[in-house]
Formats: structure tokens, C-alpha cells, sequence
DNA sequence: CACCTCGA
DNA sequence: TCGAGGTGG
């Protein structure tokens, strides 16, 4: 997923206090890919309601949303819009891994590999057109703005930051950098818990801020530089070179300063170079976009968690009382503030 | 993922 | 009171 240049970026964790009455915009299809996968029975099975329709997703984003804004902080959902046809490579690899963990998932809940099964689960999950329109209808009803992107979302949630709209950008992939966010935030949960996969250990997973002028200035280099380097590494619009990881890269980039002089030096060819540095340098996005919250449906949210996807009112109506505290406080301090 | 329960 | 483990849909 994304360019793989997580070893060469410096993080720094961050604290909820640190984001409170600021503004995200969230990678949504990353987002809810990551609900679908991890939102899971112990065999893999994932949430369904009682027609068969999955509601990890849905799950997943009511609860998350609630202690979004608990914490204070307002969210802002950017979605994706149709993929660069360089990326079409990619996107085919994803579908045969899917494919073939669909199998070993199967024969995993067969032999009772629970383990094994779960973990398979997670890498056959699909996110399809159905549960991104159900996504955004919940996030209408409550209230949390949704944004088209025309191509890439994170290239649009960089260029919300950029304009000074929302405050950071956040997504599990480092792409985002690359498009040119003035900061990234990881791991935007509450309960900072993970297991490991095949053991039985949890890691501690804390959100983590990376702010890309003191990466660029860290690495003393410039954007495209760092987006010379991560083509290099290897993108979702192209294979990296064998042999070349980021720290090798970093060192080349330096070397000869740009990476078209890199592969000239090292005589190495990359299809679509210029192409695949336009899509980060001059991503497509567009100006119509609104990020203002609008009133919540509290009825509507009931009526879509727990008549149509069988929730149980005891949960949603707690779960809507704790987001109508919050977001009083929330609308109340900024009003607050503006005086 | 986040919530809840139950046992130390 | 806390955290591991089960459940949600």
C-alpha cells in the first residue's frame, strides 16, 4: 500500500490534546478499508446485519466518529475518486492477493486455524461501491462533511491542508507527504491497541504527527526530491528498483540531486517517470469542496444503524448521547472563541 | 476497532 | 480497579 518510505521518516507521537478543535480530513477509503479488515469475529467472519450485508464498516465509523469528536477533534471525510491508470497494475495485484487469501481463508476456518484464518480474512477484505455509499450516508446523517475527490483522495486531503482548511491529513499510508500534506497523522485511534499477528502480544499503537517541512529539512531535501525518491522505492504507479530500499535511495537522491540523474548515472529505466512524478507534483483536485459539519439527523442515524442494519438501540442511543455532549462542547467552545 | 464483562 | 478475552451485527 503507498510508497514504502516509513523507514527514512521521522515520527513524533501526539498527544489528543494536541489535536483538540482542530480540523482532519480523513483518507476515507483507507479509513474504511482498515474498519472492514480489523472489525472481525476471531475466524474471520466479519459483521453482517441479518439480510448478509457487512457492517464492519458502519460500525466501525459510528464508533470511531464519536470518539473523534470526543477528543475535540472535527472530522472531514475525502473519498476517493477514479484511480490514475497507472495504477491500474496495482490494483489488479491487490484483487489476485485478495483472490487467493479469499482460499486460504476458507481452508484456515476449515481445519479450525483460527489464527491463521483471521489473519486471511483481513487480507481478502473488499471494500465495494455499496459500503462506500453506505459510509457516506451514515457520515450525512451525522453531519460530518464528505468530500469527492476527483482522483486520488489523499492528493485532495493534502490540498485541504494546503489551503489552510483543515489542519492536518490523516491516513496509514506516507503517501499523503508525497502530495504535498503539511502534516500527516497515523494511527488516528483511541484505544492504542493492536495485536500481533500470530502471537500473543499486543503493540502499542499511538497516533503519530509527521510534519513534511521538518522531514523535508531533516532529510535536507525538497519535495520532489523526496518524491524522486520514493519512485525510486517504489509507488503504487510503479515497481521499485531491485536492490534500492529508502535509505539507499536517499543516499543516491543526494548524490546526484535529482532522480532522473540517479537512473541516468545508474542507467536503470522507469516507465511513465515524468507521468507518475505528475501525479504527485500536479495532482488533479478540485475547489468544489465544502468542509462546513451540517446539523445531525439524530432519528436518521437510529433509524439506518438499527432498523436497517439490526444495531442495538441500547448502543446507538448511548453512543448518540455521547456524541450530542460532545459536540455541544465542541460547537460551544468555538463559538466561544470567536468572540 | 471499540465496548462490555468477568475474574484476579 | 484493571486488563485479558469475548462480542458486536
Amino acid at each position: 500500500m503507498g510508497s514504502d518510505i516509513g523507514d527514512i521518516v521521522s515520527r513524533e507521537s501526539v498527544s489528543f490534546s494536541d489535536m483538540q478543535n482542530r480540523t482532519v480530513a480523513i483518507d476515507a477509503n483507507n479509513t474504511l478499508y482498515q474498519f472492514l479488515s480489523i472489525i472481525r469475529q476471531p475466524d474471520g467472519t466479519p459483521l453482517k446485519d441479518s439480510g448478509g450485508r457487512v457492517t464492519s464498516h458502519v460500525s466501525g465509523v459510528f464508533y470511531r466518529m464519536i470518539n473523534l469528536f470526543e477528543e475535540g477533534i472535527e472530522p472531514v471525510y475525502v473519498f476517493d475518486g477514479k484511480p490514475p491508470q497507472l495504477k491500474s497494475k496495482t490494483l489488479d495485484e491487490r484483487r489476485k492477493i485478495r483472490e487467493n487469501s479469499k482460499e486460504k481463508w476458507k481452508k484456515a476456518k476449515a481445519r479450525g486455524d483460527t489464527e491463521e484464518a483471521y489473519s486471511q480474512a483481513m487480507r481478502s477484505s473488499k471494500l465495494n461501491r455499496d459500503m462506500v455509499a453506505e459510509s457516506k450516508e451514515l457520515l450525512r446523517l451525522m453531519g460530518i462533511p464528505c468530500v469527492q475527490a476527483p482522483s486520488e483522495a489523499e492528493a485532495q486531503a493534502a490540498y485541504i491542508v494546503e489551503n489552510g482548511d483543515c489542519w492536518a491529513s490523516s491516513s496509514q499510508d506516507y503517501d499523503s507527504l508525497l502530495f504535498g500534506t503539511p502534516i500527516l497523522i497515523r494511527n488516528l485511534t483511541i484505544t492504542g491497541r493492536r495485536k500481533i499477528p500470530g502471537k500473543d502480544r499486543y503493540k502499542e499503537i499511538k497516533p503519530e504527527k509527521i510534519v513534511l517541512e521538518e522531514l523535508l529539512n531533516k532529510l535536507d531535501l525538497n519535495r520532489e526530491q523526496l518524491v524522486d525518491l520514493a519512485i525510486l522505492v517504489g509507488t503504487d504507479f510503479n515497481d521499485g528498483i531491485k536492490g534500492i530500499g529508502p535509505k539507499t535511495a536517499l543516499k543516491l537522491i543526494k548524490e546526484h540531486s535529482s532522480g532522473r540523474k540517479v537512473l541516468e548515472v545508474k542507467d536503470i529505466e522507469i516507465e511513465n517517470y515524468s507521468e507518475i512524478r505528475e501525479i504527485f507534483i500536479e495532482p488533479e483536485v478540485t475547489d468544489e469542496y465544502d468542509i462546513n459539519p451540517s446539523d445531525i439527523e439524530w432519528d436518521g442515524v437510529v433509524e439506518f444503524l438499527c432498523e436497517e442494519r439490526d444495531f442495538s438501540e441500547d448502543r446507538v442511543v448511548k453512543g448518540l448521547d455521547r456524541l450530542e455532549k460532545a459536540v455541544n462542547e465542541l460547537r460551544h467552545q468555538t463559538t466561544f472563541d470567536s468572540f
